[in-house]
DNA sequence: TGTACATCAGTGAACGCGCGTTCACTGATGTAC
DNA sequence: TGTACATCAGTGAACGCGCGTTCACTGATGTAC
């Protein structure tokens, strides 16, 4: 400890340091798995992304799975992580990416057999919250990290698999129907996908917060949103 | 380039990658900082965290940001920072800080003179979005980071730190007007503080996806929200 | 049926790196007597 | 006016670390002739 830094209280947890990274070790007491038989390669893949997904849940961040953590929970060397993965970045989006594509079903499932398109923007935006909050770390890794670190795949596939295009057919659905003041659908569809991501990333930022009950914040949020959108021009 | 994996076109800028470490290297030909005189020890401190902050923005990532890389582009050693600030954490921190009390400021500037509740909301909500967009990396830092890796003082200072305060009263304020639907004025100024943010942290993750103007997002949701807040009850 | 060969599914050791931080120190400047 | 001492504002070298990745290899399994 240095002179004037001494009244320093931080614990200091930063992704670097060797204690951080010593948190996230109960794993060498795995077994050394057994080599794949012939044709069954693709086995140790599906074993890789399934230890670091675990990894990611655990550390609760992206930057503390590393390659040789993933192979020491694997039961396997680091090296033949390499013969499924052709870099560490590309390794950590595909695990995320597997989780992530639910969002996309979970949302169109969530809409499914709802004729209303108000009452399915409703459903759709109360599936895309829940599932954000309760997937937070793919959430992040997916949505919240800066594109160089981790967005390999063309940007177009986002709204799909985000569930986007659900939110943009519902929205040109209730503007077609009138129950929505017509506007530009994508725009609209924006500023919703917005709006619901902010709850998400606020409470997966800043967990500590004093947040209110998650459905108080769901329905005020879909009351204001759907309520805006219908009703007649604002006080401007 | 292992067999199986040969075709991959990744570039690989992982932070931990010696590659990317050398794309934020024009560092070293700073001249030597010259020692500073008895009573100015505190000048290396604003120094560091100029150059913090310079490091922050050029890189946009705080992954990327080492104290080694700090001390270089100051000119000095890499354990005087440690005189100022008890680990790396802190520093990231207390530089990131600085620039984010200006949001508060902004927003609160923005206010300043405008009677009407729903007029200065607008002009809060244009003033912190626009300051989010323009000032990405600290936000990013700041409100899309786990709390783990960066956020070291007592959560509550977060509110008036992001303006967050003036939101409330604002709120508080148009509803006693009656220009906005009596709610709990708290639980709105949250709903209100997420779809703002929204907007910013989105654009700041997926800055290469195909944007509107930035203008006409802020215009809409300006109206989204105010509308359904001002309006009566959605169709529910 | 035998056997040379190709392929598959990996492994162990090593490279080189930059990092956060600590340690013991140093020279200039002020202060007490 | 001199001088011993304390303090300030740092420095240079080193420690130990875990990392991403590459390299050359190995043993088991299938395949062609």
């Amino acid at each position: 400890v240095s002179r004037r830094a001494a009244d320093a209280t931080t614990a200091s947890s930063r992704s670097r340091s060797s204690a951080s990274r010593r948190t996230a070790s109960a794993d060498e007491a795995r077994p050394r798995r057994t080599r794949a038989k012939r044709g069954q390669g693709d086995q140790l893949r599906e074993q890789i992304l399934d230890a670091t997904y675990e990894l990611l849940v655990e550390t609760g961040d992206a930057d503390r799975v590393s390659t040789r953590a993933v192979a020491r929970r694997v039961g396997c060397s680091s090296p033949a992580l390499y013969l499924h993965f052709p870099d560490r970045a590309s390794l950590l989006w595909a695990a995320c990416n597997r989780q992530f594509v639910k969002l996309g079903d979970v949302v169109r499932l969530a809409v499914e057999g709802i004729d209303d398109p108000i009452d399915a923007l409703q459903a759709a935006g109360r599936a895309y919250i829940t599932f954000g909050v309760e997937h937070a770390e793919e959430y992040r890794v997916m949505m919240m990290t800066p594109e160089t670190v981790v967005w390999n795949p063309p940007i177009e596939d986002l709204p799909g698999e985000a569930g986007f295009d659900v939110l943009h057919q519902l929205i040109e659905r209730a503007m077609a129907d009138g129950a929505l003041r017509d506007d530009d659908p994508s725009l609209v569809a924006l500023s919703v996908w917005a709006a619901v991501h902010g709850i998400v990333a606020l409470r997966i930022a800043k967990p500590s917060f004093d947040w209110p009950p998650l459905e108080d914040d769901i329905d005020r949020m879909i009351r204001l949103v759907t309520g805006g959108l219908a009703g007649s021009t604002g006080s401007s």
